[in-house]
DNA sequence: TTTAGGG
DNA sequence: CCCTAAA
């Protein structure tokens, strides 16, 4: 799915997943199984830091090879650098849970070049569906299909062939496939071996990585750098087609450093930063469970979604500490911003018919980091696809959804898409300004500075159609709502011409910041192959086409905030709140009953009451959304002829107010107080 | 910033 | 819910 880039490099594939022992003592035990369980001993972790390890390997022999009149593939430290600090390439993959069936795509694409005469050079993409692996069952098979790239002699370049493999899986779950299962490859010599929670306490003690054996040069040593660089405590030996890796018992130290994203020495990586992705990516938690997706769903593009930082997980929180870390000159992080970008999910004018995939929205998620050197640094977590409209038969599956997302995300991202800036809300228009004149380079600016996805063509056919598989409508092109022109005569300022249009697709331009070399490591790019790309929330709501007149046209992109009717709790704590400040006090009522909630504010209270002295006069047959009790649209009434006539604004009466009212006003529109 | 009202 | 004049 997704987004797959072919790489020119690749490895022979680490096996996954595996997990390192429980520890012997009991308390440490404890501690490790919640590390597991929260996914927060990730084999992947060790295996990506590996992948740098051999990878950096890979690069100085490589240079020196090249030194020495080698025809060697040549691993260019750029192309290296470059295709490992996109952070997406080691490794990835993606499950679906559906039922009784689990589907895994998984891909390994890890540089290491360590063979003199055939370098290594593939890429695994496998694909594994998993069926009848309920709990009860005790095996299920599984198909892979790998797709290899190969080292290509005769160009000198990787062929960029595509062979596909099929190979059987013996999936074999110990009982209860809550307890794990483990994968065995029927045959072939890259096996895929591994096993989760169920054999932690059976493994030895030690981690163990099945590496292909290509990446152990026989003359190198690799156990010593990695060993001193990255895993103190780790000790290396061969074991059979690979090499294994052993930690000793005292590494407790190494599971809680990560749990709370201290510095752990052992994981000082360079490649850090990638790696912290690749756990988002994959998570043993992920591997392990693949049935039992619970805690991280799918988004609709077959990225896990990792809920707000509960059982998923902290990754954001670590890879954020992990920049910052990195990066010693950092002196200032501004905070993230919200959802920027505009997600206009409660309007809704023409209600679109089991759709699936909508919440059309274009925001960045981002880091802004502002360093010494008047450099402004970009870290885009994310930038979404806005308002992608598809419409697939009930009958489809998920794979054809999730392939015609993919389809349209990439004629979108491919077709030509300009990257829109907002700032507190508003589009930056003028592209010739310089982030300080804009105001971008300002800290107080940069919470609500976001980035989005706009369209090149403002042309739109509404929908992406896509039949069932025979009968393929044409897939139009990606389109997004009409958007209002921003050409038109300019009520706005400083627009001297269309800025907007001015970038040609390619996302990058996102990042066109100036920066330093260094910021490069910390610039997500977002190119067409990005998996930085995140799928929006389904929900059932629909983006209609909605006309902007010209005298919005400068907040079109603000974010309408998002419906939230009023519950009959929150009503009765209203009325309640109105009877006693009356209702001239908004501000008090918010404070005395909607202290804690954040997203009612004073103007919604009166808002809301205005709607519910509406309410209470007409008849219920009119009324809609959750119904109110009578009892408290009586009172709501009550309160309203009350204090209507009675001037809530009069100070001086605050707690008296209610009692007063109690007792010298007319007892038949007294509001009840109690 | 809050209130008050129209949209 | 949004927008805004007015206080």
């Amino acid at each position: 799915m997704v987004l797959k880039k072919r790489v020119d490099y690749g490895f022979n594939g680490f096996r996954v997943p595996v997990i390192p022992k429980a520890p012997r003592s009991a308390r440490r035990r404890v501690a490790f199984n919640k590390a597991v369980e929260d996914g927060q001993v990730c084999a992947i972790e060790l295996l990506a830091s590996l992948a740098g390890q051999l990878l950096q390997e890979s690069e100085s022999s490589a240079s020196s090879n090249a030194s020495e009149g080698n025809h060697q593939p040549a691993f260019s430290q750029g192309v290296i650098e470059q295709d490992i600090q996109d952070e997406v390439k080691p490794l990835k993959m993606e499950e679906i849970h559906q039922g009784n069936c689990a589907e895994s795509t998984f891909k390994t694409e890890v540089a290491s070049q360590k063979s003199s005469q055939k370098p290594l050079s593939h890429t695994k993409t496998g694909h594994v569906s998993v069926n009848n692996s309920s709990d009860c069952c005790e095996k299920a098979e599984a198909d892979v299909k790998s797709e290899i790239f190969e080292w290509d002699n005769k160009f000198g370049n990787y062929s960029n062939r595509l062979v596909e493999t099929r190979e059987k899986f013996r999936v074999s779950t110990h009982g209860n496939i809550k307890n794990g299962f483990k994968w065995e490859q029927e045959a072939g010599s890259s096996c895929i071996r591994g096993s989760n929670l169920a054999d932690k306490c059976s493994l030895e003690d030690h981690l163990e990585l099945y590496v292909s054996p290509a990446l152990i040069d026989s003359k190198s040593n690799i156990k010593s750098p990695f060993h001193r660089k990255f895993f103190p405590s780790a000790s290396f030996s061969r074991y059979g087609n690979g090499i294994k890796l052993g930690f000793r018992d005292d590494d407790e130290k190494f599971l809680r450093c990560k749990r709370v994203c201290t510095k752990p020495k052992a994981f000082r990586s360079p490649r850090r930063i990638a790696h912290r992705r690749i756990r988002n990516l994959m998570s043993s938690k992920y591997w392990k469970t693949a049935p039992k997706l619970k805690d991280c769903e799918l988004s609709d593009l077959g990225v896990p979604r990792y809920h707000k930082r509960k059982t998923c997980y902290g990754f954001e929180r670590s890879q954020h500490n992990a920049i910052v870390k990195k990066r010693k000159f950092v002196d200032r992080v501004s905070g993230v911003t919200s959802d920027g970008g505009f997600s206009s999910e409660s309007v809704s004018n023409s209600p679109q018919k089991g759709m699936d995939a909508d919440k059309p929205s274009s925001s960045a998620k981002l880091h802004v980091l502002k360093a010494k050197d008047s450099h402004v640094k970009f870290s885009i977590k994310s930038i979404r696809i806005p308002e992608l409209y598809i419409e697939v038969p009930e009958t489809s599956t998920v794979g054809s959804l999730k392939r015609t997302i993919m389809e349209a995300v990439m004629a979108i991202l491919g077709g030509g898409a300009h990257v829109g800036v907002l700032l507190q809300g508003k589009k930056v228009r003028d592209d010739n300004r310089t982030l300080v004149q804009t105001g971008i380079s300002c800290n107080e600016n940069l919470d609500t500075l976001s980035f989005m996805l706009e369209p090149t063509s403002l042309r739109a056919s509404p929908t992406i159609c896509v039949g069932d598989p025979s009968s393929q409508c044409e897939t139009s092109q990606p389109t997004w709502p009409t958007e209002t022109p921003v050409l038109d005569s300019g009520v706005t300022d400083t627009l001297h011409d269309s800025p907007l249009l001015t970038y040609p697709g390619n996302l990058i331009e996102s990042n066109h910041e100036p920066t330093s070399s260094l910021a490069d490591t910390t610039v997500n790019k977002i190119t067409p192959d990005s998996r930085a790309i995140v799928a929006v929330p389904a929900t059932t709501e629909t983006l209609a086409v909605v006309p902007v007149s010209q005298k919005t046209k400068r907040s079109e992109f603000v974010q309408r905030r998002t419906r939230r009717p009023f519950s009959v709790t929150e009503v009765e704590a209203l009325v309640h709140a109105v009877e006693e400040l009356g209702t001239g006090r908004w501000r008090d009522v918010k404070l005395r009953a909607f202290e804690n909630a954040d997203h009612r504010t004073y103007v919604d209270l009166k808002d809301k009451w205005k709607t519910l002295v509406h309410t209470a006069t007409i008849s219920p047959q009119q009324r809609r959304g959750e119904p109110v009790p009578q009892e408290l649209l009586d009172r709501v009434l009550a309160a309203h002829a009350f204090w209507s006539q009675h001037q809530a604004k009069q100070h001086g009466k605050h707690q008296a107010g209610p009692g007063t009212l109690k007792i010298t006003e007319a007892s038949a529109e007294r509001p009840c107080v109690c």
